[in-house]
RNA sequence: GGAGAGAUGGCUGAGUGGCCGAUAGCGCCGGCUUGCUAAGCCGGUGUACUCCUCACGGGGUACCGAGGGUUCGAAUCCCUCUCUCUCCGCCA
């Protein structure tokens, strides 16, 4: 959410930026509504001190005048109950329009409209050429027993699966490799709830506007499956008031994930790529208001990705997301896209994100500075490792002639050693 | 799921209808005292919105878990909900 204020004295400035994320939004009904609202608030604080000094000379009157005073004071308190009410109501549409006033893009972000015009700032590594016919990873992971997608669809309808032996124990290698890299770099690591409040998924911007892409419990529980760990770790704060001095806080949280993907009937349907539930290791930083600080966080925290990445040997590039790709909370966005031979392409893998203190505001979570003034966080979050779309590039990308797959040593610690998993196949 | 107790400022904890945005203590900040430290003394110390002001600053309103109600007036009385604790039941 953007501070009333800001949109106040640069209107211009949150029109042009909704204009670059093709997000539509009346700024000008929310001009007017705010300045109704103020007016109104004046009218009615004056009113209720005119109720309340009148009240407080009741009390200090005698008692035989009591009854008199109070029945004019009876009067007065028609008027003051309907103008509340009026107040009342123009706050909540004057909320709700702010809630979906997207967050003004940097000027780093590139002009576009959809993800085809992402721009590339990095490429690392070569995608390998094979000189053999190379498997993609369900082809692999069937032939060695590693996956049942059918089975996964029985049980819990399409997009679910099941992973078993080695490959199972891959995706725990990944998470476990990706979170103690994290938490050597000082991270924080948490466990989290991922069955939340809908109200913290508005806090972190996923609400209004994303219901359908969330699992809700009925209404006999108010509570939405996580996305993202990003959720329940950025709340974290919710309502405080921290000390600046205890700023950043850097976490790192694995969890499930949950995703409805609707609207997505016959995109990616083979495989892994896009799945209802998986695994991820998430890091998040909460700091100071600081543009700078966070720019550098953002930095950091994509770089952190890389070194995953390079550890487990896979080509990748990283693009700088566009207005008309970049949701409505953030202010940049940078995704880093793996290597995936079966698709003959990259395919996104993390996506890194700064939002200033458009989740903070939302979630209320601001710090004191040293001079005592109060002022509201900055957030950030990336993926550190998200675990079928990991385990596709692994699959793929370390496969060899013999049908075995190649394990690069920073996983062989949480496999048992091995150089290399499966057995030879036809 | 059943029974009971509770939720007050950074923390502890008073407050059962007007004198309460809220006693007191702790903590924190500033000052005095002090060779240094400790102790002591004095003063200050919530957040949000809003109005006036170039600003310094000042005024107003709201907030005692949340939402409703009673009342001229609610932290205080009533109702609903949420959460915490204790006991019982069930269960990992």
């Amino acid at each position: 959410m953007l501070d009333i204020k800001f949109i106040r004295a640069h209107p211009d400035v949150v029109r042009a930026g909704a204009a670059k994320k093709r997000i539509a939004c009346d700024i000008d009904k929310i001009l007017a509504l705010d300045r109704e609202w103020r007016e109104m608030t004046v009218e009615v604080d004056s009113l209720r001190q005119e109720q309340k000094n009148a009240s407080k000379l009741i009390g200090a009157a005698a008692p035989a005048d009591r009854p008199r005073l109070a029945e004019e004071q009876k009067q007065k308190k028609e008027l003051l109950k309907q103008r509340e009410a009026a107040v009342e109501v123009h706050y909540k549409a004057l909320h709700e329009l702010l809630l979906r006033v997207p967050n003004v893009p940097a000027e780093e972000v590139p002009e576009g409209k959809d993800d085809s015009e992402n721009v590339e700032i990095k490429r690392f590594g070569t995608p390998r050429t094979f000189d053999f016919e190379a498997r993609d990873h369900i082809a692999i992971g069937e032939a060695q027993g590693w996956l049942d997608v059918l089975a996964g669809a029985r049980i819990a309808g399409s997009r679910n699966y099941f992973l078993k032996g080695d490959l199972s124990l891959l995706e725990g290698a990944v998470m476990r490799y990706a979170l103690d890299l994290m938490v050597k770099k000082g991270f924080m690591p948490l466990s989290v709830p991922t069955l939340v409040r809908s109200e913290i998924m508005v806090g972190t911007g996923y609400f209004p506007g994303g219901e359908d892409q969330a699992y809700r419990c009925d209404e006999r529980d108010d509570l939405c499956l996580v996305g993202t760990s990003e959720v329940p770790v950025t709340a974290l704060h919710q309502d405080e008031i921290m000390n600046a001095a205890d700023l950043p806080k850097r976490y790192v949280a694995q969890s499930s994930c949950y995703r409805r993907e609707a609207g997505t009937y016959g995109k990616d349907t083979r495989g892994l790529y896009r799945v209802h539930q998986f695994q991820k290791v998430e890091q998040v930083i909460v700091d100071v208001a600081d543009a700078e600080r966070s720019l550098a966080h953002h930095h950091a925290i994509v770089a952190n990705a890389e070194e995953v990445l390079q550890a487990l040997e896979l080509p990748y590039r990283i693009v700088n997301v566009c207005g008309g790709d970049l949701g409505q909370p953030q202010i940049q966005k940078f995704d880093i896209e793996t290597w995936m031979p079966s698709r003959g392409n990259y395919g996104e893998t993390h996506s890194a994100s700064r939002f200033h203190d458009f989740q903070a505001r939302r979630l209320n979570m601001r710090y004191r500075t040293a001079e005592g003034t109060v002022h509201v966080c900055h957030t950030l979050n990336n993926t550190v490792a998200a675990s079928v779309r990991m385990l596709i590039a692994l699959l793929e990308n370390h496969q060899r002639r013999d049908g075995t797959v190649y394990l690069p040593p920073a996983l062989r610690p949480y496999m048992g050693g091995r150089e290399a998993i499966g057995r030879p196949i036809a």
